[in-house]
DNA sequence: TTCCCTGCAAACCCTTTGCATTCAC
DNA sequence: GTGAATGCAAAGGGTTTGCAGGGAA
């Protein structure tokens, strides 16, 4: 019954699922691969793309594609958005409730049926607003 | 005075801003590329990247980092949003006024300063509504 | 003349894929 | 046993870059 997920749970997925799952971060499926092989060293890069992929279609898990780089898997399979510092490119979850209306603006406007929206916030993290308060002490202006 | 922005205005610069901004469409590269070399056979590849790049940090065009595919590049410069059919592929652009209060929440749970953000929305464009309306005539199911 | 910009082509990164082998069911 | 999944390696798409030649200021 448990087994009937309609694809087979391999050793190597099941290390995958657990990676993603277990770290409160966002992976690209490089970073995946390295925490994967440590565990597995033998596990093809192949193998891990194929099985994220699998995984988000199946929604165990969530891709984010995210932006002009890699890709970022998400263990929360929950909507949610992000915020993206430019600065050292770190990626954290927000929760903002309005977002959700906005799906029903954008039906209206365009005719669409939307099934999904994702948002990406720019900015500067709170660590990189501090070191740049600190470069500005040194090097004035 | 209106020569002054910083970098020199080529003829290929010229033309890649004009095709820009002529057409009201969302761009990738390489869709750029082909449209600017009907009109100047020699422009290499590289040269419409760089080009891209450079008005995009201008603030003359927008680049939009589309997901897992190519970027699009945008005539228009305010902040907007977008709808992505997951079918066919089209962008198209949404005004979501209530997205704007949704940057104040971010920085609130996160401590940004949040400098922009961009929504995609996901589902169906109503032209592959209809499809699919045909097609499940057909083949039931 | 000087420096910026271009064209060219090679390189880069992330991702996908074909194929023979291996393994979960 | 058998089809599905893996490992390997090569290829693919989009993008960037080094360099020498060319052109605007």
């Amino acid at each position: 019954m448990s087994a009937d997920r309609g694809f087979r749970m391999t050793p190597q997925r099941s290390v995958i699922l657990d990676e993603v799952k277990g770290s409160g971060r966002h992976m690209t499926a490089g970073e995946i691969y390295e925490r994967v092989r440590k565990r597995n060293p033998s596990m093809a890069y192949g193998t891990v793309y194929r099985t994220l992929h699998l995984f988000a279609e199946r929604g165990l898990i969530q891709e984010f594609p995210f932006g002009d780089q890699a890709s970022r898997f998400d263990g929360r399979i929950d909507r949610h958005d992000h915020v993206h510092c430019h600065e050292c490119g770190s990626l954290h979850d927000v929760d903002v409730p309005s977002a959700i209306i906005a799906r029903q603006v954008a039906e209206e406007q365009t005719g669409f049926v939307i099934d999904g929206h994702q948002t990406v916030f720019q900015g500067i993290c709170p660590e990189c607003q501090a070191k740049q308060k600190v470069t500005n002490r040194h090097d004035k202006q």
